[in-house]
DNA sequence: ACCTGAACACCGTTCAAGT
DNA sequence: ACCTGAACACCGTTCAAGT
């Protein structure tokens, strides 16, 4: 099929069907050549539409983060809420779309919507009387629990981190036992230990807060 | 050269070499032909003492985690001073060898080293008197903290993570103008990000562990 | 303008064969 | 026992050619 009347390709397809893929296969079943065939097509064709494959997971990464609830974090009152509702987001948006989480790791290069995001919230901690080198580290610090997070539970969390083999853990690992009796609720702690750490830290940085302030 | 009398490989040697090739070259640069030309043979060699280049990286990263002072941090007489000494030890190791980041974040797996740092920081948390539903969230946190970190740095950190085009900030990124300043002092800003979310969330967990002792 | 065929320079991995 | 040659089944990417 050779010149169709309406292209069968455009960036915005590939796109689509790259994040099906990667979310159904993973990351090693995300190929060229496997997008184009899913798409009817072969894989040369793909390079009318995307630079490389580097740029194609880019531009889905930065899709996502274009997802982030900015406005809801933004509209908080105090900044300890905007935070707050910044994290959740972030972190729920990459729970629906674990693979994608090593290549968010990679920073905000050049991607117009992370940018964005970490534009907004380092502007809303500047309004809230953060001194601007605090609301950076602030800002950073958030994202790395949001990031270790993620890449924690794509790495299967607690409910695939541990072998099934009990015996194991009793033998050489007294302490990791109770842990592993958590294995049964894992999602659940996945969960949970974001909160506790997410909580911890804001508690953390209110206190800092005051300090800086009274100091 | 065939069957020389003192083997040219081992499983170590092949571990060294590819660590080495690693942290100079990066994840790219690292493939088993290379591993193998490095070494003065040939790539189907080096699949007579390792499994896959999967099972090499395990236990490149296996071999990093072992190298975490856990001893030190359980000497602390408070878990809190245990919990920041591991956290800092951890995370050194892991701004020695960034390129290995992504792979740590894979979980515990079949890592023994990893699994027996896991184990001790949970020991030490119940020892301390925490419930061990909480002991285990508070180590995730902690860990979350430096696989965040350390994923971010691995990602070029401050330093790299913004273009140098500053007027490209200026005009869409207001806010962030002022963060992109300290693009000059990067790697401080880095360092400090990570003592100030590390102390953020010792200060949050120490509050917690008060209201559970009194609650 | 849009897609294809065929090729290039790579990968990880296997396995019969050499010494 | 230890390494090699050659191959297999893949990759991402390029580019002249077709319509």
């Amino acid at each position: 099929m050779p010149r169709p009347s309406t292209p069968l390709l455009s960036g915005s397809v590939i796109k689509a069907k790259a994040l099906e893929i990667l979310d159904s296969e993973g990351l090693d079943g995300l190929t060229m050549r496997r997008i184009a065939t899913a798409l009817g097509v072969r894989a040369a064709s793909l390079y009318g539409h995307v630079a490389t494959k580097d740029e194609l997971l880019d531009s889905l990464v930065d899709d996502l983060a274009a997802q982030v609830d900015i406005a809801d974090a933004l509209q908080q009152r105090d900044w300890v809420g905007g935070l707050r509702a910044w994290a959740r987001s972030y972190r729920a948006l990459l729970a629906e779309h674990p693979n994608l989480v090593p290549f968010l790791a990679r920073g905000p290069r050049n991607r117009p919507a992370s940018l964005r995001q970490a534009d907004a919230i380092h502007g809303a901690l500047l309004a809230a009387g953060w001194p601007p080198r605090y609301a950076t580290m602030v800002g950073a610090s958030v994202s790395y629990l949001v990031i270790g997070a993620a890449m924690t539970q794509y790495s299967g969390g607690f409910s695939e981190g541990f072998s099934d083999d009990v015996r194991a853990y009793l033998d050489r690992y007294p302490n990791l036992y109770d842990a592993h009796r958590l294995h049964a609720y894992a999602a659940e702690i996945d969960g949970e230990s974001f909160e506790v750490a997410l909580e911890a830290s804001l508690d953390g940085f209110r206190a800092l807060f005051e300090r800086l302030k009274s100091g």
